[in-house]
DNA sequence: ACTTTCAGTGTACGCATGTTCACTGATGGA
DNA sequence: TCCATCAGTGAACATGCGTACACTGAAAGT
């Protein structure tokens, strides 16, 4: 026999109900096409009730860039964490990505996708989230061999290529058909191949 | 005193408007948040008259991909007509992808935003032509030193590369306030340093 | 045991939407 | 000159929207 949840229990359970509703059903529309409406029927309530936990729709969205983002910095930890990072950053962070991504599949849509074209508010978020994320990259890049001597700026410049490339190959994941480890795999190896060029590009990097 | 246009003319004129007015009212709230009848409003005609151009929303986004991508394949020509550019690919590329961002800022913020979020119709043609961008500059940087000798799979990325980083300045170039000579040139900057570094990296490729 | 709090309900409203239909009147071919 | 064409009109419709408001009833505080 289950206990009677508490209200906040409760209360945290419908909030949980109305953010999953509205990152599954951007799935296919796009965080900003869906309403109010949709989201509350999709998450079994009433309109009305919605108010209890957002002001409005842009407050969830904002809500969802944070959530979203929590899962990529998991990601940035785990690949601190791998030994076989710092011996082969490219070959490992690019599995890690890939894996990363196919787990948290709508979050990084969300991000991916919101990231051009949310409402201003969740659009900024993204951005700024993006920055941050770029910042603590870069924190771990400075300790490759050929980067420790750089300047922060172009630490911070290879953090961002990194970065952007990680965005792009996440989009693609995320419109990758389920069941097809040929394109997947085809994915990590693009991936892999372009990291690996700009990897050549740090060796004769000069000021 | 002006000549009564053609029926033909006449009808040219309003469709024109009517993707002008798509673009414009895109630029704040994205294309697939725009009703017909804001459209119809903005370009100073009945919503009904709207049909006899378009059968939909998503057909006229299609029609605006394709408007778009036509200035971006000016560039191109552009860029492969220009001496400099061969010489010297790099400042003169990202100089003419600045100048022509500034001058088509509607365009490329359509297909930066639209990219990853518009309509399914929408998304698909731009990614289509957007690979159709990257195979023909491709075939212009095949003819650069050391790019000369690569398998045709190695220029492509090398030009995905170029690509998508252009896509990524072009949509901060659309973002910048007007008027603002510091901040563009911050992008060139930034933009050229890291095709350098990537131009890098050419020269040490193998395979 | 009582009262208070408050997550969720149900109704009602005014408004913008996409699409239909019958129409008008200038253009342009006969 | 007459008449067909057809770009643009204007009214009407059903529908879905965001939000206001008064409400209910169980959980939590006393």
């Amino acid at each position: 026999m289950s206990v009677a949840p508490s209200r906040q229990e409760q209360k945290e359970r419908t909030r949980e109900a109305i953010l999953n509703a509205a990152l599954d059903l951007s799935r296919d529309h796009g965080f900003a096409q869906i309403s109010l409406r949709q989201v509350a029927r999709q998450a079994g309530v009433v309109p009305t009730a919605f108010y209890r936990h957002f002001d409005s729709m842009d407050e969830l969205g904002l809500a969802l860039v944070e959530r979203s983002f929590l899962t990529l910095r998991t990601m940035i930890r785990e690949a601190q964490g791998d030994p076989d990072v710092l011996d082969n950053i490219i070959e490992a962070s690019a599995e890690v990505l890939v894996r990363v991504v196919k787990q948290n599949r709508m979050h990084f849509a969300f991000v991916a996708r919101e990231r051009a074209s949310g409402s201003a508010a969740v659009r900024e978020a993204i951005q700024r989230e993006l920055e941050l994320f770029i910042s603590e990259l870069a924190v771990v890049l400075a300790r490759l061999p050929h980067l420790d001597r750089w300047s922060s700026d172009d630490v911070k410049m290879a953090s961002g290529l990194f970065v952007r490339n990680m965005v792009y190959r996440a989009e693609q994941v995320v419109q990758m058909p389920e069941g097809r480890p040929d394109r997947e795999e085809e994915i990590t190896r693009k991936a892999q191949r372009e990291m690996r060029l700009i990897v050549l590009g740090f060796e004769k990097w000069e000021s």
